[in-house]
DNA sequence: AGCCTTTCTTAAGGTACATTAAGATTTAAA
DNA sequence: TTTAAATCTTAATGTACCTTAAGAAAGGCT
């Protein structure tokens, strides 16, 4: 399966799409590929597209005043990353996408997706689909951090994550999960 | 103005309606009133209605394992106050939603909302801006509990949320802002 | 007004997690 | 194959925030 093979199998798991829509729609994203620790989206840049990972894993990270790395989202194959605040707001990336390994990811403009929303509708629904899902997840995870402990967060991303935990360094884990890597390596270390 | 001519007003910040298309939409709400501290969804409910709120302060909030409440939104004239999560998922509602004040909501039943999609698109299309909205302040406030201390995250709510914070019992600050409220009285003091 | 309920404050003692610093282990590069 | 770089662990010490408990203040009802 090709990159764009993928994304359209990705859309049509929850909407329907036409043999000519889904011609419309092959035409509208263009490939990137990266390498391992490349940047693709820089702090200060606008995100003014929508990222589709065809093959790879990626995260999306935060740095604060103290120069303390959070990490807001880790992505993997048939995933959507993206700096959402930024690509929705309009205002400049205070956040960094970076490829953890080396990665393909499909990307659209945001004014040619708004284009695509006008030809395709099916398109918008699906988009709206995504963001309903986006906000589910990030709430869920909201009320965790407020919650529960870092323990039970903890085992609660390795139950969930089991595949994104083995691909990236442990790190990130903590970096993921709102803690230090000394916490969480004691933490692992008592089960 | 009456409660739905606020909720009209409230759409045309953002669409496009025809007067046909606002007499359509106005069939498709029903008005709920709320006393001071009802409860309009409980724990185990299926939240399957978006509402708004016309008139009043309303809170949604979560109890967790040791029944501690956990305030996720605070909602006042002008803001819609849902349980996306178990709307979205439909599942029985985790959270309560609670009038702070004597209230007026209009809603929508998740069916009727639906039709309402396909009779007038631009419905559909608010409801897309609604839930990035949504998004994007949920991450922001994601962002927040992992990056900063509870003093400056007392300080920015006071900033964003003036209106609301001489609204609602301190108490119910401090669960939004994920600490207990002897904490946030000792902030309080220190400036 | 007076009483009861709700909300807010103060303070002592406790815990989950951070910081610092060092060394051990794994991975990658030359 | 050696060395450097990246990652993980251990342990001592520190701190932001919690728990408990009590009393003070403010608000609402008869």
């Amino acid at each position: 399966m090709t990159p764009i093979d993928i994304l359209i199998a990705h859309f049509k798991k929850s909407i329907i799409l036409t043999d000519d829509e889904v011609e419309v729609v092959s035409e509208y994203f263009t490939l990137v590929k990266l390498k391992k620790k490349e940047i693709l989206l820089f702090v200060g840049d606008h995100s003014s597209h929508m990222r589709f990972i065809s093959e790879g894993c990626l995260r999306s990270y935060y740095v604060d005043g103290d120069a303390k790395e959070h990490i807001i989202q880790f992505g993997i194959e048939d995933w959507w990353i993206n700096n959402l605040y930024s690509y929705l707001t309009n205002t400049p990336s205070k956040q960094f996408i970076q490829a953890i390994e080396s990665s393909v990811v499909l990307q659209i403009h945001k004014d040619k997706l708004n284009e695509l929303f006008n030809s395709v509708p099916a398109i918008e629904r699906f988009f709206r689909f995504k963001f309903e899902k986006a906000y589910v997840s990030l709430q869920e995870r909201t009320i965790n951090t407020m919650s529960k402990t870092a323990e039970e967060r903890y085992i609660e991303f390795r139950t969930k994550y089991r595949d994104i935990e083995q691909r990236v360094p442990q790190y990130m884990v903590a970096s993921y999960l709102g803690i230090t890597p000394e916490f969480l390596s004691s933490l692992r270390k008592n089960h």
